[in-house]
Order: structure tokens, then sequence, then C-alpha cells
DNA sequence: GTTACTTCCGTAGTCAAGTACGGAGTCAAG
DNA sequence: CTTGACTCCGTACTTGACTACGGAAGTAAC
């Protein structure tokens, strides 16, 4: 049985994700992904919106979402009905723009360091603190 | 013995800081937090640097840095060699910058989303997941 | 059709970041 | 100088997010 993109066991499909099998199990017992149709014999396969899903997981992860919160994000992608992805798009987005505006502080407060610290040789006192009142 | 802003008790301290008491003490056992002289007695005193850096921990949290993170963080605001600091704050930089992207992805396809949702009827199929490649 | 990898599934262990607990010591007020 | 609140410190428990383990069953290659 070959392995084209949209055929892949639980182990090529881990790797083309870029996390473990178990993670792989691990989401699927969290909803986060569903366990596909079995369709040649007993084992799953699973194709590119699956590796597209889970590589989304982990993005949304580094940006400090928790699994709980990027179940609900799936949810949007999912089409639910419009009245509640618009409702829950509009929490989510509070929330990432919040998150947004304190990444901007921190990294006009990185790049100002860095600058300082790069043109004058004396220490500095660096305005970290202070960006993130 | 009175609580000024300068001479905070423990429980006084991590109320201002917003935690609680254990996890100031956690923070001291991780060196992210010095423990103070104890000038008075056997009790340890806080002031309104100690608050401040308590905050900026949890605000580095907020954007998904780990607490070893942000120790590095606070070793530049300590003053270390300015060399050190400079690349440890480009280092940072550029994750906060790759944040900062995928955020701003983030943002504007759930503000599309809401956008749609609200203008028209039918189901829309949210790009979320396009949105972080 | 046997061998060598996977996969399956349940259960248990790990690691980070706290949180809770409990007994002993400290302190300010009455 | 006792009372009640707070602090100290060590140890243990919790939660979220995995990660490891092990035996049985499936599958691909020879």
């Amino acid at each position: 049985m070959k392995h084209s993109l949209e055929n892949l066991t639980i182990g090529t499909f881990a790797k083309a994700a870029g996390v473990n099998v178990e993670t792989i199990r691990f989401y699927q017992r969290k909803g986060l992904l569903l366990e596909p149709a079995r369709r040649y014999g007993r084992i799953r396969r699973y194709d590119t919106a699956d590796v597209a899903r889970v590589k989304f997981v982990k993005s949304a992860q580094r940006l400090g979402f928790s699994l709980d919160e990027v179940a609900q994000l799936l949810k949007l992608e999912d089409g639910t009905r419009c009245r509640e992805a618009a409702e829950l798009a509009g929490l989510r987005l509070a929330d990432v723009r919040a998150r947004l505006a304190d990444l901007r502080r921190m990294e006009s407060a990185l790049s100002r360091l860095v600058k300082e610290c790069s043109t004058r040789q004396d220490k500095v006192s660096c305005p970290l603190i202070a960006a993130l009142h």
C-alpha cells in the first residue's frame, strides 16, 4: 500500500505534521482531531487536511492559546452555525487583539534594547519591564 | 508596623501583584525573584519594584514565554554585560516578530469571519487554518 | 506464511507551573 | 502576655499537555 499525500497512516501523518504519533492519538481523545473512517482495513488513514489541522494547533499554541481555546477556534473552521461562530470569533478576536498589543509593546522594547546596546558601549538599563505596565 | 508601598509583607505583596503567596515563593525558588533582606525581624519585605517584576513575569507568560525564557528576559534588566543582553534580546525579538506575524494573520482571519457572518446569512467557511500557513 | 515493521489501545509516567497543607515561629493589638 | 492573623518552610498534590510502555493485532515484503 503506497502512502500518497491523501492516504497516510498515522506514522507518516505524524511525521508530516512534525509531532509524534502519541500526540495525534492524544488530540483525537481531546476531540481536536476526528478519528477518520478506516476505509482500508482496520487502520486509520489521514490526509493533508489533517496535517494542516495539526500544524494549526501547534501554531495557535505558540501564540499562547490552550488546547481548549484551540478547540474553539477549530469549531469556527468546522462550520458551526453562523451566529455562534460570529460570537465565538468575536471573543477570540478581542483576545487576539490584546495579545497583539502586548506583543507590539514587547517588540518595541526589545528592538530598542538591541539598538541601544549595539550603538553604545556603556550599560543600558532595559526598558522591558516598563514596557509591560 | 504599617505597610507602606515600600515595605510590603509577602501577603500584601502577592495581592498587589495579583498572584498568590505560594507563587511568590515558587518564583523565589526558581530564581525569578530575589529573596529580599529581612530588615525588620525574620520576615521578608518587598517593594514596588518587586511588584513590577512579578507583573512583568505574568505579562510575558501571557505572550507565550516559559518561565525559563522570562528568567532570561529578566537577566537583561539586571544589567548583565551589554553584548550578551543584546544577543538574547535579538533572539527573543525574532521570536516575538514571528508570533506577531502569526497573530496578525489570525486577527485578519477572525475579523473577516465576524464581518462575513454578520452581513451574510449563509454558512461561511472560515479561513483560519489557512491563515497560519 | 513467516518475519519485521506498524498500528491499536489502555494505562502509567513526565514535566512545567503552580496550589495546598500543616506545624512551628513571628508580630501587632488589646 | 495572650490571641489571632500572618509568615516560614518543606513536602505533597493538581492540571495541562504530552510521552512512554507493552501486548495483541494488522500489513507489506520477501
